[in-house]
DNA sequence: AAAAAACTAGCGGTTTTCCGCTAGACGAAG
DNA sequence: CTTCGTCTAGCGGAAAACCGCTAGTTTTTT
């Protein structure tokens, strides 16, 4: 087999230098160069063969995104790695949809590097797990730190809840509990007087955000 | 240092001697028991000492989630690793925040799942590969292959989607648009039609899932 | 230029939600 | 035993959403 040329897309020479070096130490791995731009990357795998590129995501003139959704559309064979300094879940997540099979952060390992472009060569997705802990920590921070209104609620409320984001309206909340409908009301009166919201959709957001409900 | 005392959560015996096994071969790795529930995992950790626990999420009488939660109050030196057959992400999200450190596949290599145990006990966090695939890949399919009905909708019914989902009534997104309340209700009609939805439980149900509205 | 799609606006009517208030029954906690 | 919280139930009324239908104007596509 032949050996897999990279090509390192960063508007930074230094992660470019630091990723050669990388790079150069794996003897089927081919460093062919850098790009500090999108527009540079499509002009080098016009003119030459690139099996892999690591791409950083915040780049001048073309960025990643925009750049990797490019190649994927008609380079499909060249596979995409993303390259970034934020553990961002969401942008990591853009990256993947417009075609990248990797997500790295740039303070990674070199053994996560080179895990990384093997995997992705053979086919499969990787991401830092770096970025993982981060997908899971987000939402710790914010509901476990301080109190939450959830306390504020009793079991038949939360029950109610569950059923109107069931698309359930009062009436079949009343006969599937067995219950009469102004009864229904008032704990859904009480709900949103607790949580202090507007109508249902906010309930909604409030019951997905809180794990009330499954989603 | 000691061996890691290990115990394993499951009801279904093939998977705690599946797990017996692979814990087995690793010198300092002690498989202590298995446990069918979460209230048999509390009596154990109670009579004796126990470093790690690999516990199901799906179990009668007291189920993974509550058990985690459970051991991470009043057992914080025991660290958790949920075993699940689904790779829901939204699940894993809430095993950590229950307290667990790592999420794995029952499906998973015995590679990944001595890794796990070794990541987990040195304070790590470990998250299964195949739970991130699913992650970052549900909405791949969602959007780039199959069809979408979002291709149903126009702009401006985007846009007063998100409106809508911002709990704002017709008659604030009405005049947020300078048209009339007639027009944004003819618009909304429009869209549940399109999305055969109910009600706007469903549609911010439905705006979430396909990423319509930030969340 | 013609056709199609999108945006606009209106009307009448029904259903559902939202709001505020009262109040009895029951069990748990003090 | 009394108090507190919860669940239950009711009422009236206002606001908002939902449904179905028509139809003119503008924009886009062919």
């Amino acid at each position: 087999m032949d050996r897999i040329k990279v090509l390192v897309a960063d508007d930074h020479q230094v992660i470019i230098d630091g990723l050669e070096a990388i790079i150069s130490t794996i003897d089927h791995l081919e460093f062919i160069g850098g790009a500090s731009n999108g527009n540079e990357v499509i002009t080098r795998v016009e003119s030459q063969a690139v099996d892999l590129v690591l791409m950083d995501i915040n780049m001048p003139e073309m960025d990643g995104l925009e750049c990797t959704g490019y190649l994927n559309k008609h380079y499909p064979n060249i596979r995409v790695i993303a390259l970034s300094m934020h553990d961002n879940p969401r942008l990591a997540k853009r990256m993947i949809k417009n075609g990248a099979f990797g997500f790295l952060l740039k303070n990674s390992s070199k053994a996560n590097i080179l895990k990384a472009i093997s995997e992705v060569m053979e086919g499969r997705n990787f991401f830092d797990p770096m970025l993982m802990s981060a997908f899971f920590d987000a939402d710790n921070k914010k509901s476990s730190s301080s109190f939450s209104k959830k306390d504020l609620l009793t079991k038949r409320e939360i029950q109610i809840i569950q059923l109107i984001c069931q698309e359930k309206t009062t009436a079949e909340i009343a006969d599937e509990l067995s219950i009469s409908t102004h009864t229904v009301e008032s704990h859904r009166g009480n709900i949103m007087l607790k949580l202090e919201l507007k109508n249902s959709v906010g309930l909604v957001k409030w019951a997905i955000k809180n794990e009330v409900i499954d989603f």
